[in-house]
DNA sequence: CGGACAACCTGGTTGC
DNA sequence: TGCAACCAGGTTGTCC
């Protein structure tokens, strides 16, 4: 569910509604949520007292500023952080693993129904290396020499580059074969084989897809819902996830699926070389 | 290092 | 209708 785009739309809409709120009480009821590192009432503790200093984005991860230490939230692949402005509206669900209250009556809710997302808290200081996760691509230091200086040391494929955070932070499946569609590269290419051409309209597409998606508020397949329960809109503008045996939005061709590292891969084998 | 695979969870969809 | 199989936005660890 959430890659870039969409913790980035919850990025936005949350960030004016609890930077400069304290953290009053913390809940973390399901210790799955901290089996990174720490305990439910480890990071409870850390937490209550501290003012939101500012509410960031690393990759896929949110980073509460605390002040000395951070409090990270990775959504996995069904997180959902929602917001209740008034906490006698509060309604946890049994997939409610969190809550925390804040000052002047705001409330913030953790949900995720598959449990794959964590939640950790480290010294601010530590929270680069702790994440170690690769380039933001929609930042000014993603350029075409950076992307391409990361294909040259790849052997693998392409997608699978952009795929691993280690080298490009926030790119998930669905954003990786969006980026590869606009771009006209078959996912399945080596990444060292691609032409500096190749490599510059890599770079566009990875951006604009990026873009649309946050400028459509996220991609919602099922669960995706930003902090006041709203779905994206962006999923029926896909051009080719999960459009397979339809007609490519260019030229026709049905679109293919295929399945590259365990994950479902969809191009135009037509548009795509 | 790369790739294949299982595991972690729950729920929705598909097909018989 | 029932039920099994398969699929899913992510990440980690193991093995070869």
């Amino acid at each position: 569910m959430p890659e870039l785009p969409e913790v980035e739309v919850i990025r936005r809409a949350l960030a004016p509604l609890v930077v400069g709120r304290t953290i009053l009480e913390a809940r973390i009821v399901e210790p799955r949520l901290t089996r990174r590192r720490g305990t439910p009432e480890a990071v409870a503790a850390t937490v209550v007292g501290r003012r939101i200093r500012a509410l960031r984005r690393r990759g896929k991860f949110l980073v509460f500023d605390l002040g000395a230490d951070s409090l990270v939230v990775h959504l996995g692949m069904t997180g959902q952080l929602l917001w209740c402005e008034a906490q006698h509206g509060f309604r946890p669900d049994g997939h409610t693993h969190a809550h925390f209250g804040l000052s002047r009556g705001g409330l913030l809710a953790y949900r995720d129904v598959r449990k794959f997302g964590e939640l950790f808290v480290v010294p601010a200081r530590t929270v680069d290396s702790a994440l170690d996760v690769g380039l933001e691509p929609l930042d000014p230091v993603f350029t075409a020499a950076a992307l391409g200086g990361l294909c040259r040391g790849c052997r693998g494929r392409i997608k699978a580059l952009l795929l691993d955070q280690r080298r490009i932070a926030g790119i998930g499946n669905i954003y990786a074969d969006e980026a590869l569609f606009r771009a006209g590269i078959r996912p399945t290419r080596r990444a060292s084989s691609l032409r500096a051409e190749e490599i510059r309209a890599l770079r566009r597409g990875i951006r604009a897809v990026l873009e649309a998606g946050i400028r459509h508020r996220g991609s919602s397949i099922s669960d995706f819902r930003d902090p006041s329960g709203e779905p994206g809109r962006f999923a029926p503008l896909h051009r080719v996830y999960r459009r397979h045996g339809r007609p490519c939005v260019v030229c026709k061709t049905p679109v293919r699926r295929i399945v590259l590292g365990q994950r479902g891969t969809h191009f135009c084998p037509a548009c795509q070389r």
